[in-house]
RNA sequence: GGCCCCAUCGUUUAACGGUUAGGACACGGCCCUUUCAAGGCCGCGAUACGGGUUCGAUUCCCGUUGGGGUCACCA
């Protein structure tokens, strides 16, 4: 049995999308979870521009970050090399050559308007359409004779005119159909320049694919790529026709285009509104392309995990059994198989990614958390880090070194030490209220300044202002804060000793804790009281509390 | 329109002739609770339809309906 090698084929688009990453996955799955198994990564610029690089950026990043690590391919070359089909044309002019010989193909010399008019007139008549050869060139002569008339020849297929063809797949079993219905489609054009089918066809052989694993929108067009294999000497590979990712609640595929429509699922405006809140604080274009759900580079900006994508990825079209849906890459890796793979069109549900992205998220260890979330404060500018001072969001490393020294903007008499600790706490504190890495910004309350931090007006109208004692209970709580020694102000003590300050007035906690978490916090909602009292630390938080008792007595 | 593919809760899936049709997400309720999360418990909810085959069909066959893909000198 030979080595398996599977390639994913991406043209250079500029962006990388969910649909494209799920192909990607599962071929590079197939391949690695074989022994010696090979996954390759092709260019399919046959029909491009100068800025292919540019446009081909995004998508290797966007593999890169999911860990779908090509064997062979561009910046890591290969025995194959090279992996650009535009570089390959000699290759495709060989086989066309072979083609040609072999009359398997032949020189057209139509005019785009004439084969329409024979496109139109089947379609008048109800019939299929099928290519009359009438300019087909069958010697040189003819080719003479052809462009003395000042036309341009195409080298097209001789598809033939009866019987059928087989396609084996291994995801739909065997699919039949009749050669009758398939054109003599074009290979190469009058500039010398060669179509998809005939590279793809060509590649995969010097590549030496053995699984062709793509998306169901290449199974009606297998026929014609078996006929040029079949033609050339070819052994033909495996085919496994995946089927679409859809969009959010239909069976369309899923397009980038089309975002306007997907932001009317509830799920998916969701996605977007919190994406579009952190970008906002770190200054990210939320125009630009990327960001975009159905773009990978989306989940990247905002601060996912890319273990979660890929769990929740390789469970669009597949499944392992009747329970498990939390995996790993390196347990996909194990566990995944053909036999896996669903028939039916999936749908893109924006809530379960996240379902994925909160569980791999509570797992992650803490310094991980750490490094992920400094990249959000430094850019936010909640944090300064001096070795980082004028890097923008995307120039900061996504897993910030622990050794990276923290200040903040507003003060230099907490120590570097200090502010590490604050995230730290901060991050702990927050837990699973910290979803994607974004959202530590939702926390800024602790690194702001205490003298001049902001207030939510309508929490402070709701828990001080219209509270009438609140006030003078904050008044008391804080005579008794002071009390407490600064190494005992931690939240263990904190909570002993409101409790004991409530149970002596026979009060409520509620009745204290919205106030003092306003006073202290300048927000309505947060982490545990008693962990917010011990990360800002005695001087800070009785700080705020008196600043917030002069405020409430103007 | 021709050809091809597909069809289980709202979504994603399990059940490869015999189950009270299972799980997850979402949704609803309750509990916990200082807010917000998280968590726990409970609930809602599906075999598209019609014929066969069989002692027995989600499962096999045929048809209908519905959805999707593809029919380029795009990839």
């Amino acid at each position: 049995m030979s080595v398996v090698r599977t390639r994913f084929a991406p043209s250079p688009t500029g962006y990388l999308h969910i649909g494209g990453v799920r192909t990607a996955l599962f071929c590079y799955l197939f391949a690695k979870k074989h022994a010696e198994g090979r996954f390759v990564l092709r260019i399919d610029d046959t029909d491009q521009q100068r800025n292919v690089q540019e446009a081909l950026a995004p998508i290797l990043s966007g593999l890169k970050w999911l860990g779908i690590n090509w064997d062979e391919g561009p910046e890591v070359g290969g025995p194959f090399a090279p992996y650009y089909q535009s570089e390959r044309a000699d290759k495709y002019q060989a086989a066309v050559d072979k083609l040609l010989a072999g009359g398997f193909a032949y020189r057209d010399y139509s005019r785009p308007e004439e084969l329409q008019a024979e496109r139109e007139e089947a379609q008048a008549a109800k019939r299929t359409f099928v290519y009359s050869r009438r300019f087909m060139a069958e010697t040189e002569e003819d080719c003479r004779r052809f462009e003395a008339e000042g036309r341009q020849g195409v080298v097209r297929l001789k598809i033939p005119r009866e019987g059928s063809v087989v396609v084996h797949d291994l995801i739909r079993g065997d699919v039949e159909f009749d050669w009758a219905q398939e054109q003599d489609h074009v290979i190469q054009r009058a500039d010398g320049s060669c179509l998809y089918h005939l590279a793809n066809v060509v590649d995969d052989y010097d590549l030496q694919i053995t699984h062709v694993i793509r998306a169901e929108e290449h199974l009606s067009n297998t026929p014609r790529q078996i006929f040029i294999a079949q033609s050339l000497g070819y052994p033909l590979p495996q085919y496994a026709h995946l089927p679409f990712v859809a969009e959010p609640g239909s069976k369309t595929k899923l397009s980038k285009r089309k975002l306007d429509k997907y932001l009317k699922n509830r799920d998916f405006a969701k996605l977007v509104e919190q994406g579009k809140k952190i970008a906002d604080r770190v200054g990210l274009a939320t125009t630009a392309d990327g960001f975009n759900p159905v773009i990978v580079d989306f989940y990247r900006q905002v601060g996912y995990l890319p273990e979660a994508i890929d769990n929740y990825i390789a469970l669009l079209g597949w499944a392992l059994d009747d329970k498990s849906e939390y995996f790993s890459l390196k347990e996909l890796l194990d566990l995944f198989t053909l036999e896996g793979v669903t028939k039916a069109s999936a749908s893109f549900d924006p809530a379960k990614l996240f379902a994925f992205q909160e569980k791999h998220m509570s797992e992650l260890p803490a310094a991980e958390k750490y490094a992920r979330v400094l990249r959000y404060l430094i850019a936010a500018k909640h944090v300064e880090a001096p070795e980082y001072a004028d890097a923008n969001f995307e120039a900061l490393p996504e897993l910030a070194p622990a050794e990276t020294v923290v200040r903040l903007p507003w003060t230099d008499a907490i120590s570097p030490e200090a502010v590490k600790t604050t995230i730290e706490k901060t991050v702990a504190a927050a837990g699973d209220r910290i979803k994607v890495s974004g959202d530590v910004l939702d926390f800024d309350e602790f690194f702001a300044d205490d003298a001049n931090f902001p207030i939510d007006e309508k929490a402070w109208n709701k828990r001080v202002v219209d509270d009438a004692d609140a006030v003078g209970r904050l008044a008391d709580f804080l005579a008794e804060l002071e009390a407490i020694p600064e190494a005992e102000f931690v939240a263990s003590t904190l909570d002993a000793a409101l409790h004991a300050f409530l149970e002596k007035r026979e009060l409520k906690p509620a009745q204290l804790i919205h106030a003092l978490r306003v006073a202290s916090t300048g927000k309505g909602v947060g982490v545990g009281m008693f962990d917010a009292l011990e990360i800002l630390g005695k001087d800070r938080a009785t700080k705020r509390i008196r600043r917030a008792l002069e405020l409430a007595r103007q």
